[in-house]
DNA sequence: GATGCGTGCAAGTGCTTGCTTGCATCCTAG
DNA sequence: CTAGGATGCAAGCAAGCACTTGCACGCATC
């Protein structure tokens, strides 16, 4: 039964990378066969459909999220330190999950089965995120003269950029080499820098 | 002839938005030609291929984006200025082309015909950026603790999510609803914010 | 009034895709 | 040793795709 077992994670993680790679449209069963090592037979066998490996999918991810919220954090008094946890978390789920997420967000349009499981993900995550900017602009913490959306939108753009660009698009490979979590440590320094209370740049113009 | 030259816009202006919302594989002749209003044989009368379609695409972009270069600017000295000339036109640029540039450039994956053509665009304003973004570095103007490529990047993710995330995944347009000027205004104070010397949050972790 | 160009329409070709079926094979549990 | 479940393999089917061909129509120009 490990055998199983294992056939069942071998496709999903083959089309998890097709799906990153080529979407959800892009990607063809026979080549998700072919790449898991497996008969394309046996993928209808253990998933009936195509979107039932895309299901089973979102199951999976959906599972290994569940933890990823922004009310379970430490310390949240603690700005800088919860924000630094946060696109620590942001960017290890993106390289996970977020290649092949990011990828069929923008196959919703064209393929209905794609937009039913992609609903949940990145909106809560983004309100909760707004939720708790707001608290620390109230606090003092944070700048108040930039809207909270958009403050969280920055955020999720520099985090998910640092993966899209990186795994998806993959140009940023041939433009330059910085490792990934050096470039998420500088990027996290200037949206910090950016975001505090007290900044030198703070003229309206 | 205003007829058939005519016909020519009305398949190029259908093509853009389809390629933004579907991609290049997603985009189907006769989905284009529907759009457009016209016969699908008049497609491959005009342009002989598919790709065809996409060069006469890319070739109008390039044309559209001959001005678009950060040495072409005013007052280099200027480095918010600049910056913020720079912030407009890229969103602007984007709103036109981007969203289906940038939807093509994921296909560039998987259609190599996607790939040639999207060479060009996107390496050269990144490397001028951080070419500048260097040289104010060295004048003074920007901290010197990040990377300017790091730097090159988030400004490219802040201005390109503006259109991405509204035009292309159409996410955002359900979360919130901030115009596009006014997230760019925002969002451009908080990069400068983070990105200019002697700000508070210098310290390196 | 004939010529040529741009276009529409109908039909069809070869290829790929998602998915199915039938049969043989292997491995393990009882 | 045998029965059942998981897998492979070969073949195929219906649909959708990019693209072609042949013919007819309208509309300018000479």
């Amino acid at each position: 039964m490990s055998t199983a077992e294992d056939t069942t994670t071998r496709i999903l993680d083959a089309a998890s990378e097709l799906f990153a790679e080529r979407g959800y449209n892009g990607t063809t069963t026979r080549a998700i066969a072919q790449k898991a090592g497996v008969n394309e037979v046996t993928l209808f066998r253990r998933f009936t459909n195509k979107q039932g490996i895309l299901n089973a999918l979102a199951q999976k991810w959906a599972d290994g999220m569940a933890g990823f919220v922004v009310k379970s954090l430490p310390d949240p008094s603690d700005t800088r330190g919860t924000l630094e946890a946060l696109a620590e978390l942001e960017v290890a789920q993106a390289t996970h999950v977020g290649a092949a997420a990011l990828r069929l967000a923008l196959d919703a349009h064209t393929a209905p089965e794609v937009r039913e499981i992609m609903g949940e993900g990145p909106g809560g995550n983004f309100s909760g995120l707004v939720d708790y900017l707001g608290q620390r602009q109230q606090a003092g913490d944070l700048r108040a003269d930039v809207d909270p959306r958009v403050m969280a939108e920055a955020f999720f753009a520099l985090t998910s950029q640092m993966v899209m660009s990186r795994q998806v698009l993959d140009v940023a490979g041939e433009i330059y080499e910085i490792p990934i979590q050096e470039a998420t440590r500088q990027t996290l320094m200037l949206f910090l820098s950016g975001v505090s209370e007290g900044v030198n740049g703070g003229s309206q113009r």
